[in-house]
DNA sequence: TATTGTTATACTCTATAACTATA
DNA sequence: TATAGTTATAGAGTATAACAATA
């Protein structure tokens, strides 16, 4: 009984609550992959827009944040796991660490591959960029409880994650 | 609690299930906008690429579902349902129009405005694409129970719809 | 021979502004 | 003066292919 379909992002994707509208009563309204089009629109959209202060978007803010973890990814891990070509990830680094934040290091175990390291200055700034986008996420996800809220980040684990349940 | 996040949509988006790998013991890994860019990357990969052999997209396929409905949008209202530009809207109306599979026809009421009604052979081709949209969806979800794809419409739609609850 | 990071290029989306015809 | 649709254009994001260094 599942339907289908997703659609764009745009400008002022998650701004306030408008006019849900006529078509809000169609089939297509109920549709999943439609609403996670549109969720995911707002709530990326209220994150690049509470980052741009930092000079941020979600893109360089989510290769932050992997590298403060302590994981010490590779480029290439990156890549993989925000669902970008490594071709992508390559001009990411490259602001970071003109900004300071990241280092890249060799890897002694295979020259090939580069480590990106957190700088302390990276930290800082990963540090206050958490904190505006808790804020900004907690804006989109405004209308859910706590509680509703683990629920739809198990479901959606179970989706993106399937073996990891 | 919230965090934040959301990435890239890349080629084979949504296919099989690879390895998660290091990083998703993150805690980006359970961060909700970034679960929900990577489920909404997945799913609409795998719509588009179902969609692909009508020569469809997931843009031209909503509209054309929207226009089934009988509600005889606007492009206007489509294109504040789809979140899209109004100057975006105006190729894909184009397009369907130019495979005959809707048409523009004048509001009696607003001579400003233009009503999309789906033909006949639109209505054959949403039939056909319905059901491959379904299933490439069943592929998408297939790691939740009806009843949690029926639990994660309803928070979406929270989220997406607020007053409509 | 395969893989990591890189560069280059083409293509699709997205964002903005301006124009027209109506209201 | 404001709105619906349209056109044009610039920018961001995405997809592909090729290359150097290393495995």
């Amino acid at each position: 009984m599942t339907r289908s379909v997703a659609v764009g992002s745009r400008a002022g994707a998650g701004e306030d609550t408008p006019d849900p509208g006529r078509l809000s009563t169609t089939a297509l309204a109920g549709d999943i992959p439609f609403l996670m089009a549109r969720a995911r629109a707002a709530t990326s959209g209220n994150a690049n827009a509470a980052l741009a202060e930092l000079g941020l978007k979600v893109r360089t803010f989510s290769v932050l944040w992997l590298a403060g973890e302590g994981q010490n990814p590779s480029q290439r891990e990156l890549s993989e796991f925000l669902n970008l070509d490594p071709s992508q990830v390559v001009p990411l680094i490259d602001e970071l660490e003109g900004r300071g934040a990241v280092t890249r290091k060799a890897d002694p175990r295979d020259r090939r591959s580069r480590i990106i390291v957190i700088t302390a200055a990276g930290r800082r700034l990963l540090r206050k960029a958490r904190a505006l986008a808790e804020a900004a996420d907690d804006r989109s996800l405004s209308a859910l409880t706590a509680e509703e809220r683990a629920t739809l980040g198990a479901l959606l684990t179970k989706i993106v994650f399937p073996r990891a349940d």
